[in-house]
DNA sequence: GCAAATGATTGATGCAAATCAAGAGTTGTA
DNA sequence: TACAACTCTTGATTTGCATCAATCATTTGC
């Protein structure tokens, strides 16, 4: 039954909708959704001055949220994976503050914005973890902030490569613990982290001769992690907190909100 | 009274607390609050590696929220005016992962961390306006991304002028609207984007002698508005949102709240 | 009212990263 | 099969910004 999806969903254990357990919770989900979108790689999502539309759940693939400066100019703001909201916006800005494309084949599950305000106003702990979602994009900026602004690019890429296979960690219990895809291109990588192509190439070079990390096409490979780590200037509790954090418990939540609509 | 602060609260229209207006919402927001800070200029109010702590609104000065990547390498993430929320942080992580210090002389409002997720919980649209401020502060990390990575340091300082000019007016109607007070040293500024003291001085000369603006210690005098705001890339639209949006209007958020309560 | 910080300003020099350029693989596709 | 379009890679050159260093100008403290 296509109204049932949310209770199959695979990604729901990590993304906004975990604290809706309960039957009427799930029912009320799958009421607020209006569909599914899959998007090829390279797809645009919409686009930095359209006005704002629907917000997404991240179901499978990357995204890049990026803004352009001149035609040659681009710098994205944020990767998304699977389990990350798309669409974060302050109510009141009529249109988009970026762009926003698939890096991959990805798929979004919709709900338009003001259903998912409804939502989040009808059950408090839905509304906690939209926050706790919008708070982690918030570190996250923060942090590479501070990779742009005061790391060296040899850094700032041990960082970037670091911190996604912390946050991957979140969706594939890795193998290895040391490899992770990683479907950038070098011109991408640079602009995360506002270099050049060029010269993110000689860093990777280098992260490679030196033992540290080896990204191929399409993958990163961990070789040393403490060193590498280590040149990141890593704090080990946030890449532990990024590769394991979630939400208030399912648990927590159905309480609350229990404890809400009885109130 | 002491307990009937929030009433008479100065910042309370330009802060989350501005959808509170009934006298049980007002009661419920001095409830929840545990007092008032007063801090010069230069003081700490957290540091970055110490457990998580309160959340605060500011009620007066400017603070800065900076991380640190070594002894010497300073990075500014964000800077908070009068109305901002300092705090912001995803629940789970035990520590800090930025400090905070007062650029000013400044006053917070001090509200535990847990009694504002009850707040939230309780009243629906403290929630929302809880959320809109943050993700307000997102809005304000990307750009501050794309001028440190992909910006000219003459563009991303004239960027960060008419940002901080159009956040101002939020506060105080300016009587020219083309002169702001700006704590700042010049090595400030260059913290927030990434740059030496050294360069943001020769920048400023610049932007000086082209007539674009005059930043004095102290203050800055917007001279040319319009070619100013070109040089920044500013997008018309998104300096007229920080220069006067508002999170959901008080007569919506009575309006909510006494629907969720009633339902 | 003098000393000691602190911040602003300017010059000289060095380096990290950009830009320019060109070749080698790869992938898609006509 | 071959052409077009990317992507990766490497070298040569340039440049924006950092670093080092010194001199002023203001504040702050005693």
């Amino acid at each position: 039954m296509k109204s049932q999806i949310c209770r199959f969903c695979q990604v729901r254990q990590r993304n906004i909708c975990r604290v809706m357990t309960e039957s009427n919770e799930l029912a009320a989900l799958e009421a607020a959704r209006s569909g599914t979108i899959v998007v090829r790689a390279h797809d645009m999502v919409f686009q930095q001055c359209a006005p704002v539309g629907d917000l997404y759940n991240v179901l499978s693939g990357w995204f890049a949220l990026y803004k352009t400066v001149d035609d040659n100019r681009r710098q994205i703001v944020a990767l998304l994976l699977p389990g990350d909201v798309l669409g974060i916006e302050p109510d009141g800005l009529s249109t988009n503050s970026y762009s926003a494309e698939a890096l991959t084949a990805a798929s979004l599950c919709v709900i338009p914005r003001e259903r998912a305000a409804d939502l989040r106003t009808r059950f408090p702990n839905y509304g906690e973890t939209f926050l706790w979602f919008v708070e982690r994009e918030y570190t996250l900026a923060a942090e590479r902030i501070t990779s742009i602004g005061r790391r060296s690019a040899l850094e700032s890429i041990a960082h970037l490569l670091v911190e996604v296979v912390a946050r991957l960690k979140h969706h594939y219990p890795l193998v290895s613990g040391e490899s992770a895809p990683l479907p950038l291109t070098q011109t991408e990588i640079g602009d995360v982290l506002g270099l050049t192509g060029v010269h993110v190439n000689r860093m990777l070079r280098q992260l490679r001769e030196d033992g540290l990390a080896d990204v191929q096409p399409g993958s990163v490979r961990i070789i040393d992690a403490p060193r590498l780590a280590e040149l990141a200037g890593a704090r080990e509790e946030v890449f532990a907190f990024w590769s394991t954090a979630l939400p208030p418990s399912p648990a927590e939540v159905s309480k609350a909100n229990h404890t809400h609509r009885a109130g």
